[in-house]
DNA sequence: TTTTGAGTTGTTCGA
DNA sequence: GTCGAACAACTCAAA
């Protein structure tokens, strides 16, 4: 008698390669019934945001052909998972049902009580892990808890195997008798119904193929000269594989068995200083889910108790969150970064450091408020890193940021963005000054500004905030919540 | 237990 | 123009 089939609920690891929890649907020798739920109302306080809904549908998208070429396909579905889940079961006489784990505390809540469900009605219900190197609860440092500080996490990590990545065979599994019903793809409604993803398309390939072909032209043309060239947001010198990543197209092992191969000629791991500085940004990614694993308030609440009672400025009307958002700030480097995200669904590392710095120091807004915009509009949202990556900026998490740091946008432009390029691409009003005064165009003189076909105010607005009072009354509104007990 | 060393990404000031 | 110090203690990790 064949064995029963096995339903593969697809989540954040939409792929077939490496990936556990199919690998072992498929080595149970029935059918396969691969599945995505969109449960809206299942990720609680934080649904998918509108970019990463683009990304999304173009993922199951590619996920659905690359099924179809085994003679699958991805059964789609919306509602409450549990619910879907059972009533697949029943429509297909599924013996088991295997996905791949998350670590969102609501989603982890979740899953415990399908999990138990399902088991309890005499099913294989089973979770693996694809999306870690090393999953939260199996490290602790030596006194038994979890670490909070980067370093000492990042070398306890490197001490420990990274398996390699597993390969999934050529062959199709069985077809099913009857195939269950799915939604289709634009039932799904994960497009925005007012075009504002045009720029996207340009930008992104979305799927299992377009992560590993940027991965192999990122370790190829860019991952040895990664430590200076990430640091500079005009040129392709970023891995930008956060998405697939986020969406586990790609797995972590992957990409680590990818620098591993460049190891090979010299014998050398990591291969490169350009290559050690990458995997330790793999290293934070891990640390992030670490983090929000280990404390679980923390995507809305500080880290550090203290910051709870923070004095946040006003905002009437919410004028200056709006400015931030829409790239309209009158620091070039600030609003070229808003409007690359809002135009691609990404920002440039160093920018969004320069952009969160401004946001929390700058106009003293909470970074809630910068948390909640990267969500809407980032296509490599995460809940893990970007909880961390805000709190950081903020001063407020683990291996926090000092308060006295506050990101200089001029200086910051002039730094990594020496000609201007990546201001003059995404602020294209400002595009015809010169380089010496493109990042601060307040101080321009006139002739400069007219000949630039740039009037201050009209084309482009004056800076909403004076860089260095900003600066003394962020340092005394941070100095303040130390002062008071 | 106590001690010690260390800690992603910066800016400004003054010598 | 360049360089080092100050910013401010504090927490974490490990010996």
């Amino acid at each position: 008698m064949p064995a029963s089939p096995a339903i593969l609920w697809f989540r954040q690891d939409l792929r077939l390669q490496d990936n556990p929890a199919l690998l072992a649907a498929v080595a149970r020798g029935g059918a396969v019934v691969p599945v995505y739920i969109l449960d809206e109302a299942g990720e609680g306080r934080w649904p998918m945001g509108g970019a990463s809904r683009w990304w999304l549908h173009h993922a199951l998208s590619s996920l659905d052909r690359d099924l179809r070429e085994r003679g699958s396909r991805l059964v789609l579905a919306r509602g409450n998972s549990g619910e879907v889940l059972k009533d697949l079961v029943r429509a297909t006489g599924a013996g088991a049902v295997y996905w791949n784990r998350r670590y969102e505390p609501t989603i982890i809540a979740r899953d415990k009580a399908i999990k138990a469900e399902l088991t309890a009605a005499g099913l294989d219900a089973k979770s693996f892990n694809s999306a870690l190197l090393n999953e939260p609860h199996t490290i602790a440092n030596k006194a038994g808890g979890p670490f909070q500080v980067f370093t000492p996490y990042w070398r306890h990590c490197l001490t420990l195997p990274v398996a390699a990545p597993e390969k999934l065979g050529a062959g199709a599994w069985p077809a099913l008798e009857k195939c269950p019903r799915s939604l289709e793809l634009a039932e799904l409604g994960l497009l925005p119904r007012i075009k504002w993803d045009a720029g996207f398309g340009e930008v992104w390939t979305p799927g299992e193929a377009g992560a590993a072909k940027r991965l192999k032209l990122f370790a190829a043309q860019a991952m040895d000269a990664y430590a200076d060239t990430r640091n500079l947001p005009d040129r392709d010198g970023t891995s930008l594989l956060s998405p697939w990543l986020h969406f586990g197209e790609l797995s972590p092992r992957q990409v680590w068995a990818a620098v591993a191969a460049r190891s090979k000629a010299s014998g050398v791991f990591p291969p490169s200083n350009g290559a050690r500085f990458f995997l330790s940004e793999v290293g934070w990614r891990e640390f992030a889910h670490h983090l929000l694993y280990h404390f679980p308030h923390t995507p809305e609440q500080p880290l550090r108790e203290e910051f709870a009672r923070f004095a946040w400025a006003e905002d009437r009307g919410g004028a200056k969150l709006a400015a931030w958002q829409r790239g309209r700030t009158g620091y070039p480097i600030v609003d070229a970064g808003m409007r690359q995200l809002w135009n691609t669904g990404w920002m440039h590392n160093r920018v969004r450091m320069v952009v969160a710095s401004f946001l929390v120091k700058h106009l003293r807004l909470s970074w809630t408020h910068g948390a909640a915009w990267f969500w809407d509009t980032l296509v490599d949202a995460d809940l893990a890193s970007n909880t961390l990556g805000w709190q950081w900026s903020a001063g407020c998490g683990a291996d926090a940021a000092p308060y006295f740091r506050v990101f200089a946008p001029v200086l910051q432009g002039v730094k990594f963005d020496t000609n201007g390029d990546y201001v003059r691409r995404w602020v294209p009003e400002l595009a015809r000054l010169p380089a010496e005064h493109i990042h601060a165009p307040w101080e321009a003189p006139m002739h400069v500004l007219a000949a630039a076909g740039v009037r201050l105010g009209a084309d482009y607005p004056h800076p909403i905030v004076d860089h260095a009072s900003a600066r003394a009354s962020a340092l005394a509104a941070f100095k303040q919540l130390r002062a008071t007990p």
